[in-house]
DNA sequence: CGAGAAATTGAGTCTCTTCAAACCCCGTGG
DNA sequence: CCACGGGGTTTGAAGAGACTCAATTTCTCG
């Protein structure tokens, strides 16, 4: 049963996360959730500027927000894995304020806004849960903001893979000791971590010949995760969600609180 | 009486720019506002670290967000005006990521969590309305990163003089043509824009040269708006909110729109 | 009127950028 | 099988922007 405490979809554990769902919750969701579509690599899942008339949900593979300026850069704004939504659910915006493209392939469930509404009204516990998100994802732009701004340059990326490695042991993708295969081109991290290329590439020689980082260029390799840490003064606080509070409505019946190992097992 | 459609409550005009509010939408709320409060120049509102016991609502005054690094560096994630709420309702964390301080005196009223927690579940459209804003937030923090990683240390402060200028027209604290009395800082501004002090001070005198601002330090006068606009590539549409769109629950009798005219007047 | 805070100026240094070019890996077509 | 080509990565060198340290002036308020 796809409601049932195992619920294999992986945007509904990662509403659990916050908030506890009973099965009508889930119910709800698994209803309204769109049909699967994949995108490829550098191909955008949202236009930057379209109208937000849909949901789009990463189920798996890396995207990247983005916004282009007028000198042509490029700044990543984020990373989504497995469980983020792009956009915002009935965000007060007309239009979208940048884009989202794929850094891998990915693949995407869209769900029309309406629909979503509608569960999010009828649902104090999903509403709950996407506020946490939201407000979750305010916290990382915090960080991403603080990080950018006053950290150097070895800081900086350093902060990125602590981020990264972090989230996504979260979705069960990644494990310290073996190396984690990021198909993320230098440019890509360039532009996230808000530097030249050149400087992001003799940056990463840097980090390398610090022995935190393994050599080969195709994959993040992370050698030495203390010192990684320590470089970047990274305090993966502002990353956990708090652990699904027990809630008001009432609850349906067998219905119960999955624990991080099994959340993860279950991936 | 209170809860008619020129609500006198800054907050609850806030959230009806977002979303609409029936009687008894702001009759809750109303309810549950806690008394007011008044804090100094630089006095912490809600320290960092603290725990999210309750919601602090910014009825006059300016504050900021910040963030302390380790080697006693601050930065300035974002100001707080009338009618913004400090601490994410239901956020995830069990501690605050950040801290909110007064940059001017600030009257603040501080309402339990749980009492708001509850209102918005009763409520569809004051989840709504807190949702919006909440991406709303998303949407200022994302034009920062670009901001203050992307632009040269002019345009970012520029940049910071358009939104700071918007944001206080919106609630009716500025107009064009009149100088602002702003009264942050130089080195509040420097840990916004991310620079030293040094710094920003000189670039405030490049802006000056150009004629964009005014001369006086101890207030903020724009010049030249369209010059202003231009240099920082300002584009006001991630600041403006969708005009209150009408919706689904029953429309409380008596209850109408209030237009953007009113909602400045009533002021 | 004095004291401390805020703003301003000067000088030297270093990070990061830009421009330019070489390199390397790998898949393709001759 | 190998030259070709292109994306991605790496190297070199010069210059601009921003930082730090240190000192001075101006403002503000008790």
């Amino acid at each position: 049963m796809a409601t049932g405490p195992f619920c294999r979809h992986v945007f509904i554990r990662r509403l659990s996360e916050f908030q506890e769902l009973n099965a009508f919750d889930k119910r709800a969701l698994l209803d309204i959730m769109g049909p699967s579509r994949k995108f490829a690599k550098r191909q955008d899942i949202v236009a930057d500027g379209s109208p937000p008339t849909s949901v789009s949900i990463v189920v798996s593979g890396a995207a990247c927000r983005y916004k282009l300026l007028a000198g042509g850069q490029r700044q990543v704004l984020g990373f989504l894995l497995p469980g983020d939504m792009a956009e915002d659910i009935g965000g007060g915006l007309s239009v979208l304020d940048h884009g989202v493209s794929a850094s891998t392939p990915c693949v995407v469930e869209k769900t029309p806004r309406d629909e979503f509404q509608k569960v999010l009204d009828a649902h104090p516990n999903v509403a709950r849960a996407v506020r946490q998100c939201s407000f979750a994802q305010g916290s990382l732009y915090r960080s991403w903001l603080v990080n950018t701004r006053r950290r150097s340059a070895p800081e900086r990326v350093a902060y990125l893979f602590c981020e990264q490695f972090v989230r996504l042991q979260a979705v069960a993708l990644a494990e310290l000791g073996a190396p984690i295969p990021l198909h993320i081109v230098q440019s890509d991290l360039a532009d996230a971590a808000g530097m030249s290329v050149i400087h992001l590439n003799r940056t990463l020689q840097h980090l390398r010949r610090r022995e935190l980082i393994g050599r080969d260029p195709s994959k993040l390799e992370i050698l030495d995760w203390e010192g990684l840490k320590e470089l970047a003064e990274f305090d993966p606080i502002y990353l956990q969600a708090q652990q699904a509070p027990p809630h008001r409505p009432a609850q349906a019946p067998g219905e119960r609180k999955l624990d991080g190992r099994e959340l993860l097992a279950s991936s």
